[in-house]
RNA sequence: GGGACCGUAGCUCAGGGGUAGAGCAUCUGCCUUUUAAGCAGAGGGUCGGUGGUUCGAUCCCACCCGGUCUCACCA
């Protein structure tokens, strides 16, 4: 504020003069009363004059900021916006008295006033509060952008000069909330989803639970993690990546079901689906397998989608998405076949990369030593675009994890003889939902044998001493806890925030997370 | 990180080698049922930053800063 622009002088200026006239433009507090859109709903236009006069009587409190002012000599009127809306008020010098009234030319759009008054309809047809007093409760010294609206006769918003850039609105969000009606809404409905899956999860004897975000070792997916530093221990910490290694902890101990919400921290790039921090919904499930795991996330997203919207449709875009229980469930590799006319399991390694080379779908030479990242690799390029209507995507390379259980359908003399050959792929029972081609969360049937988490876990560790990313430090308490021995397990993670983008028609990430990583300025 | 595009008044935008325009907002005056209120007048800008080319740069060039989209990365 050191820097001061004309209006901010100004505004400065009638601060001091407000001071002056002995009224505190910042009191404690205002009675309120009602709402605006309480007056509105509940206004019954008068049949006789005798009514009307009763009307006069009935003297309502609103308070609001002050979102447009028409000031016409001796009548003012100005709408106010609170949280249930916008109302018109009708100041009058009156009714007001001329000293009040004289106050008002230095109030400004921003300012938030209390008014007392009654309801009434203007000659316009407006519902508006005819003021009898009002007051001054927070002097606003930054111009708000002036956004003005027009409500055809058919009854259509008409929005001019709306405060458009992209920058400032992620940057001064308190600004695009007051100024942007829709974005609210946005963030109304956020919450709305996560109380939604709150309930469904809890209705399901899901216990909530709170692990921790600092972690001395990271792990519970393949994410580069943010660094920081704990003084008094002296130590690096890192934010996590992931719950999943505590939740399993947690299973356990005894918890049968959990869940947590929790804000996860990646050190990777930033685009339309992607914020460094991120909230995901993880629930784990004692006793139960990986179709289990669809059932409940089907029934969740589901739920949330009628919860916000009263119907399992909803438009993204110009799609339409259905999220209608039961949804479509298909093997990676059959996803491939029906795409690409391939047999990917008759296939050798290196037919694979020379088919994916002659096709021009990229890869990572890193990833060529192992038939089961190729094959994943290959769903992803090829597959995933298509994925538009809801899909759970199921029965992953094992080589994609080292925490998901192989099918069950392998008898151990099998898998013996499998591990020998690097050309025979073993299967894991994990699955993604897709929707509108996006990875909406993963899942797995728990690997909980001990001795093939450890050995899944050493060898990650020694691919990622050999240059591949991303991979896990080896956390020697989590294979004590599954050591100790932890029952037959199922668990899913949820993209919360991409799954808000779908139910509120959200063309980027930043647009539902409140105050998204925007670089200093 | 690569590419394309963008950055001009508080907000939304136009302009373009001779140091800037509009609407809204602001200020002054008139107006006691207006509503994108109206009418008359006024003020407001290091044209993102730093260099360069030029007699002269907001405009051309280079670099930098910030952003948007996109590709890569990211399951």
């Amino acid at each position: 504020m050191s820097e001061q622009n004309e209006l901010i002088k100004r505004r400065l200026e009638e601060l001091e003069e407000i001071k002056k006239l002995g009224i505190n433009p910042y009191p404690h507090r205002f009675d309120v009363t009602t709402d605006s859109k309480s007056i509105i709903d509940g206004f019954t236009d008068p049949e006789n004059d005798e009514e009307k006069e009763k009307q006069k009587k009935v003297v309502v409190s609103v308070a609001g900021r002050i979102m447009a002012i028409r000031k016409m000599g001796k009548a003012t009127f100005c709408h106010i916006k609170d949280e249930t809306g916008r109302i018109q008020i009708y100041i009058r010098k009156d009714d007001v008295g001329d000293e009040s009234y004289s106050v008002f030319r230095l109030l400004d759009i921003g300012d938030i006033i209390g008014v007392s008054g009654y309801p009434f309809r203007t000659k316009t047809g407006e519902v508006s509060v005819h003021a009898l007093s009002y007051q001054l409760l927070t002097k606003s010294v930054q111009p708000l952008p002036v956004v003005k609206e027009e409500v055809t006769e058919a009854g259509e918003k008409i929005v001019y000069d709306a405060f458009a850039d992209v920058e400032l609105r992620y940057r001064q969000r308190y600004i695009d909330l007051i100024v942007n009606e829709n974005v609210k809404n946005t963030f109304i409905k956020r919450t709305k989803i996560i109380q939604s899956i709150k309930r469904t999860l809890e209705s399901n004897s899901f216990f909530e639970v709170e692990t921790p975000t600092l972690q001395t070792i990271y792990g519970g997916a393949n994410a580069k993690p943010f660094v920081t530093h704990h003084n008094a221990l002296d130590i690096d910490l890192y934010l996590r990546i992931s719950n999943e290694l505590y939740l399993k902890r947690l299973i356990v101990g005894g918890f049968n079901r959990v869940y947590e919400f929790v804000r996860d921290f990646r050190n990777e790039g930033i685009d339309r689906t992607h914020n460094p921090e991120f909230t995901q919904v993880e629930w784990y499930q004692a006793y139960g397998d990986y179709y289990d795991s669809m059932n409940m996330f089907e029934e969740v997203v589901e739920k949330a989608c009628i919860d916000i919207h009263g119907a399992s449709k909803i438009m993204y875009g110009e799609t339409e998405l259905d999220f209608k229980r039961p949804w479509k469930r298909i093997r990676m590799t059959e996803a491939i076949e029906n795409k690409l006319g391939i047999d990917i399991m008759k296939m050798k390694k290196d037919e694979i990369i020379n088919y994916m080379n002659t096709n021009g779908i990229n890869f990572d030479p890193k990833i060529s030593h192992s038939k089961g990242l190729l094959i994943a690799n290959l769903f992803e390029e090829s597959c995933e675009e298509d994925l538009i209507q809801p899909v759970f995507v199921y029965d992953f390379p094992i080589d994609t994890t080292p925490l998901c259980k192989q099918l069950r359908e392998y008898s151990l003399s099998d898998l013996e003889e499998m591990k020998k050959n690097p050309e025979q792929v073993i299967f894991a029972e994990r699955f993604e939902p897709y929707i509108y081609k996006w990875e909406m969360g993963n899942s797995y049937t728990e690997l909980n044998d001990p001795v093939l988490q450890r050995s899944l876990l050493e060898q990650q560790v020694e691919r990622g001493r050999g240059g591949e990313e991303e991979t896990h430090p080896l956390d020697e308490d989590f294979i004590n806890a599954i050591e100790v021995g932890m029952p037959p397990t199922t668990g899913v993670g949820l993209g919360v925030d991409r799954l808000v983008m779908l139910l509120t028609d959200s063309q980027s990430i930043r647009d539902v997370i409140f105050f998204p990583l925007m670089r200093p300025v």
